[in-house]
DNA sequence: CTCGATGCAAAGGCTTTGCAGAAAC
DNA sequence: GTTTCTGCAAAGCCTTTGCATCGAG
């Protein structure tokens, strides 16, 4: 079985203490490294894979050049600026009953769902 | 200024025939060439990146390995099986009223968005 | 001693770009 | 003739895997 990995608890960790919405594999690495904890960029990889098995994290589906994960249990949607590609965390906008309604039409059993709405942010908006 | 591009007008019109809810570059291309029309795959690649300039083209975040685009004005959300990948369109499932907030919250001005659902497609939940 | 975790390096997959030739104007 | 579009090939970027080593049990 699994035995305590260093990397992935200090995945979860940085993770917890919440600098950030939505973290690529090179941030985790990178804040692992702040941390002193010295990780390999496919150490971080394979521990986030696990943890994902665990459903300690999820995969959201910001299409922005990486791959990015957020700890599970702490769901949210997100903005993203399409200028300066700032990422903010909002609450959930998905209506429960529009989604039954799709659901009921589809057949699917529907049981996640990920949210990017494309904007501008205050910064960038001045300029 | 653009002259016209065969590639192009190819790729709109097997959109338009709409086979598909969205469209990775190399099913383009596969598209085209069943359509007799011969097509490199960085042409496609430059024809679409072309018609998401001139907004014609949306591109999607379907975060599954590849790029997904759709035509622009024909929004709708998606769900997504994870077990078989199938895709399907369903309506609109944002509450308008939780993106306002959401957009006065954090000072972005929204301007579109993208949303999927995950879940268990009919054929795959029976086995 | 045994098995899983880690580092290093290489392989993969999709995307993007450089360049020369063909086509449109 | 000049400008744009295409095809071909190479380069890039991120992700994934193979393998030997290190370390916990």
């Amino acid at each position: 079985m699994a035995r305590p990995s260093r990397i992935a608890l200090q995945i979860v960790d940085t993770m917890t203490a919440g600098a950030r919405h939505a973290w690529t594999l090179e941030q985790l690495a990178t804040d692992l490294h702040q941390r002193g904890v010295a990780a390999d960029f496919s150490s971080v990889y394979r521990a986030v894979e696990r943890l994902l098995g665990e459903r300690r994290l999820v995969r959201i589906a910001i299409d922005d050049g990486a791959a990015r994960f957020e700890l599970a249990g702490a769901h949210h949607d997100h903005v993203r600026c399409v200028r300066c590609a700032a990422l903010a965390a909002i609450p959930c906008v998905v209506d429960p009953a529009a989604l039954a309604a799709a659901a009921a039409s589809t057949g699917y059993t529907v049981t996640t769902h990920c949210v990017v709405l494309d904007g501008v942010c205050p910064a960038c908006r001045q300029h």
